[in-house]
RNA sequence: GGCCCAUUCGUCUAUCGGUUAGGACGCAAGAUUUUCAUUCUUGAAAGAGGGGUUCGAUUCCCCUAUGGGCUACCA
């Protein structure tokens, strides 16, 4: 027997910004596709004209792009199984809804939407199957003449398939196991409609997935009710052999309440629920993203990899790497995940940390720029390395740093209650002068010197260091306060020092 | 309504018949720290309910409940 090369495919239509359940399915796609030595496809499913939205299939490449995802054919990328848009294989569908019909295993019907609609209000669980097939205005139920004239009178019509009923449909799923379905529960779906000569998502998918041998389908749950279908579809083709392997992920849930997380939910939960941020083309409504929102892709693909998935051990953080190798849909879970900001938060914040701080420094960089700030890198590089383990976002490293690059405009009030005593000014007109005599201003030289002088003159060592870091930082808070003058420098130390001698002596005694 | 899937701390999850039901986020307390944060330690916190099967069920089966998905000429 052959041995197939493993071959997978997300396949997004583009009606719109992807949603981050939409990445956490192509992710495991990319995940398994690598741990296999597979393929990695994208394909546009673009079956729907109507619901086409502008920028989506870029906003889709961008996603990627940002994620580090890459796939191996593509539209983009082009490959041997093209074109990679459902939109342009009309053709190639044709051919096979023609066959379906010649088998005997599908049937032109003519009935209008309208007509279906009123069906389906006056009859109750209505359902277009072989019980109510004879009814309808269908090729089984006109003759061959009937149906031959309309068509040619160019009356719009659509190819169903012909469910036959009574038959045990057995969908084989890689996390749920063997699913049942009787035929008889399941309608005659369109799957051609002659308005736009277009096959549905059902025969397109079917059929693309065959000729593009895709081995394992890897989808949401959402599609398992129609997999039966599917199954059906390979049978009446022929494709029973080369059918791929299934495997349903369990959906992504809403934090709070009931349902799975979608598109419309913006940014209503508190946090993003697109990758990147999208404008509608028709509302100009924005949505954030989380590339916006300071999020590094590296944490994304971490906790969206655990949503559904774990390895059995007691290990969080997963490079890219990793998460190649330990992959296995043994170990996905069944059930839906709320989606966890909290821990999303705590993600970020991890890698943040391990960043290197001179890939930190130029993500912040363009923040410096906007605030009018210049530095230069190796200084912006010290700030954040020693702050980088208290963030959660790269858009908090401003307010954690802004006292390296900006001497402070105000001093908080409460520290300055706590920490400003009547005998501070003095305090601080004894210690600008001890610095101003040092010569060598490293953290470590700083800090022997004060810490001697505090020592000699008996002084209170909490009372001078938390005035003194008032004075630096304006506020409690903040890093070793020698880290901070020595990335200051010595002149800056002794003006913000003189500044908040001069500013907070008039305070002195009101308390 | 019909069909399908699921159900362990608040959340993500471990457990593949025998465990003091483990870990992580969050929360609380404590420790460290010249500040804030980080970090560390500790703590509270779970098997939906009812039947079986079994010497023994969180684990296997059935029923109920609950949650979710699908039920378009959308994907």
């Amino acid at each position: 027997m052959m041995h197939h090369k493993t071959r997978v495919r997300f396949a997004p239509s583009p009606t719109g910004p992807l949603h981050i359940g939409g990445v956490r399915t192509a992710l495991y796609n990319y995940l398994f596709a690598r741990q296999q030595g597979g393929d990695f496809i994208l394909r546009i499913e673009d079956t729907d004209s109507s619901r086409f939205v502008p920028g989506a299939e870029e906003y889709i490449r961008e996603t990627f792009d940002w994620l580090g995802l890459q796939f191996d054919e593509s539209p983009a990328a082009g490959g041997a199984c093209g074109p990679y848009k459902q939109s342009q294989r009309k053709e190639i569908y044709k051919q096979y809804v023609q066959r379906l019909l010649d088998r005997g295993a599908a049937y032109i019907a003519f009935d209008t939407p309208e007509e279906l609609e009123t069906k389906r209000t006056e009859t109750a669980n209505f359902q277009y199957d072989a019980s109510t097939r004879d009814k309808m205005r269908n090729s089984l139920s006109l003759t061959e003449e009937e149906t031959q004239a309309l068509i040619k009178s160019g009356t719009q019509y659509v190819v169903r398939i012909k469910i036959e009923p009574g038959r045990e449909i057995v969908v084989n799923d890689m996390i749920r196991g063997r699913v049942t379905v009787n035929s008889s529960t399941l309608d005659d779906k369109v799957i051609y409609k002659s308005a736009d000569e277009l096959p549905t998502y059902h025969l397109a998918n079917v059929v693309d997935d065959h000729l593009m041998e895709i081995t394992h389908v890897i989808r949401g749950e959402e599609w398992l009710p129609s997999a039966p279908l599917h199954v059906w579809l390979y049978g009446s083709l022929d494709w029973d052999d080369g059918m791929p392997q299934f495997a349903h992920l369990p959906l992504l849930l809403k934090p709070e309440g009931n349902g799975k997380l979608s598109k419309r939910d913006g940014d209503r939960l508190g946090f993003p629920v697109f990758p990147l941020q999208w404008t509608d083309p028709k509302t100009g409504e924005t949505s954030s993203g989380y590339r916006e929102s300071g999020y590094l892709p590296e944490a994304v693909i971490n906790f969206l990899a655990l949503l559904g998935w774990n390895p059995g051990t007691e290990q969080e953080i997963f490079s890219m790497d990793e998460l190649i190798t330990l992959f296995s849909f043994d170990r996905a879970s069944k059930s839906g995940a709320k989606f966890d900001v909290e821990k999303a938060k705590w993600f970020n914040h991890k890698y943040i940390g391990q960043m290197p701080d001179r890939d930190l420094a130029e993500l912040f960089m363009p923040v410096l720029r906007e605030k009018e700030i210049s530095a230069s890198i190796g200084k912006v590089e010290k700030a954040v390395g020693l702050i980088k383990e208290r963030v959660h976002f790269i858009s908090e490293l401003w307010e954690q740093t802004s006292f390296f690059f900006a001497a402070p405009e105000a001093y908080d009030e409460k520290t300055v209650r706590k920490r400003w005593k009547s005998d501070t000014p003095e305090h601080m007109r004894r210690l600008t002068a001890l610095i101003a005599e040092m010569d060598d201003f490293s953290a470590e030289h700083q800090e022997k010197t004060v810490m001697d002088w505090i020592l000699r003159n008996q002084l209170h060592t909490g009372n001078v260091m938390n005035a003194f870091r008032l004075a630096i930082v304006g506020a409690g808070k903040g890093p070793h306060i020698f880290d901070i003058t020595a990335l200051i420098g010595r002149e800056e130390t002794l003006r913000r020092l003189e500044r908040a001698v001069t500013s907070l002596e008039k305070t002195d005694g009101k308390h």
